[in-house]
DNA sequence: TTAATATTTAGATATTTGTCTAAATATATA
DNA sequence: TATATATTTAGACAAATATCTAAATATTAA
């Protein structure tokens, strides 16, 4: 629940959660909505990772990335245990 | 919701959320539960309140806090648009 | 009014975090 | 093989964060 909170507490990682909500995109097409260095961007999608919040698969030279809604899920329920 | 990500982001503050689901607590019990400084707590509820997760009312030289359960949906919705 | 209790504010400090540039690694192409 | 492209790793640095102690503020009670 740690690596979820803090993968998800930076408006930069939740906004690549929203790119990837409609597609799956290489680390450079993520960097290139952004205005921060690609390896900025690469630390972020790190972050993610380990949050287990997206995926990745190498294809060629490139590194595509997915969104994982699972683990929204272990979210939703913490959230949930508070509504009266 | 960068309030509310930043507050939730520290398992001691999802701690005093917790703590306030059961029942409405002053500060100073809320500091009795955790091996920290009551001025770290204070700091923590501050945080909490900002975010608006918790209210609090003064009662005599006791300030009693609750939790407030409304802004949890705004991270609910949030959430739910990434369900598939 | 003085002393005790409850809480917050102020200021200091060590750690964590987000960012950068430069360099390393991996793959594709000429 | 040499060069170009895609991405990550390493290392540095400023800003943010969690914590502490000491002091200030507010309220109650003797």
């Amino acid at each position: 629940m740690n690596d979820i909170f803090k993968a998800l507490n930076d408006a930069t990682r939740r906004e690549i959660l929203e790119l990837l909500k409609s597609k799956d995109l290489a680390a450079g097409e993520i960097a290139d909505h952004f205005n921060i260095s690609k390896p900025s961007i690469s630390h972020h999608l790190d972050i993610l990772k380990r949050a287990d919040l997206i995926t990745f698969e190498k294809n060629g030279q490139f590194v595509i990335y997915s969104i994982n809604t699972s683990v929204m899920e272990d979210v939703l329920q913490w959230i949930l245990t508070f509504k009266k």
